[in-house]
DNA sequence: GGAAATGGGACTGGTTTGGTCCTATTTAAG
DNA sequence: CTTAAATAGGACCAAACCAGTCCCATTTCC
């Protein structure tokens, strides 16, 4: 179906609500509580954006998690390769050869490039602050509380 | 991963194959036996593509499929939908509600829309002819053949 | 030193997908 | 009129993939 993993879509959610203040610490069981998400799910999700370096994590105890650049800095294709990898549509990634069993059978090998190039301006150009837009007013956040 | 069905990749293998002769009836095991893939996968193949209109099917013997317009007229979007279903990244399908349960604990509801339409643009300026490039060369074919 | 947090994996249940096969239906040829 | 060859449409099963949970090590503040 062309769907990107579900973690990306929650990584999205948890931003943008580290985006309300961005320069505040915050825990991972406290977006949990405030997105709503399964605490487990949110840690993971902080973990990876860790690692791809969109927030940064501080550890011990007041440790947290922060943006590492503004929201609207943070492109979303960064966040899609840190949770679906990188964005190549099929199988036989991008220049990669020796993988595919077929390779000598395959008529349209590396022809899928432009696609990918395509896709990739394509998202490149959105950042996460965009797919966030009004979901972060007051008035949705007292609503999503008051519906726990 | 991002990745299509490994179907849509065949469906292109095939309809390149096809474009070679875009008159003629072929039957599925003709192609199947001329692009190297298995014979049932072909005939599957065959059948969504089929159903999407992108090809026309004769029945009876001496039947057989035959694109139902040229090959640069064929988007690769169309072979995409046939197979992957809508382009729509997420779980939540486009407009459609009440199929998420915490519908209303997701921040970012129907804002992945600009995202979709984005990528919708891209595939859609892409023809399979595009796809298909120099691999129709009849050099690359009998290299083909020869390695089977 | 203890509590609270991140970091990094390991493991598992459920879903999805590929690939195969079987059975109707259609149509040309003998 | 019978037979063969092809499409049409599903049913089915094994394998891969993903999400979600949990566990343990490490770090840091009180």
């Amino acid at each position: 179906m062309l769907r990107l993993s579900r973690l990306t879509d929650y990584a999205v959610v948890v931003l943008a609500r580290m985006g309300e203040e961005a320069t505040a610490l915050q825990s991972a069981p406290g977006l949990a509580h405030r997105t709503g998400l399964p605490e487990p799910t949110v840690a993971k999700v902080l973990k990876t954006l860790a690692q791809a370096g969109v927030v940064e994590g501080l550890r011990g105890a007041r440790g947290g998690y922060r943006l590492s650049k503004p929201l609207p800095e943070i492109k979303l294709t960064e966040v899609i390769v840190a949770f679906d990898g990188p964005i190549a549509l099929t199988a036989c990634v991008d220049g990669g050869s020796g993988l595919c069993e077929s390779e000598h059978l395959c008529p349209v090998r590396g022809r899928w490039d432009p696609v990918n190039t395509a896709i990739r301006d394509a998202l490149e150009k959105i950042s996460v602050a965009e797919l966030a837009g009004h979901a972060l007013s007051p008035a949705e956040a007292d609503f999503r509380l008051a519906a726990e």
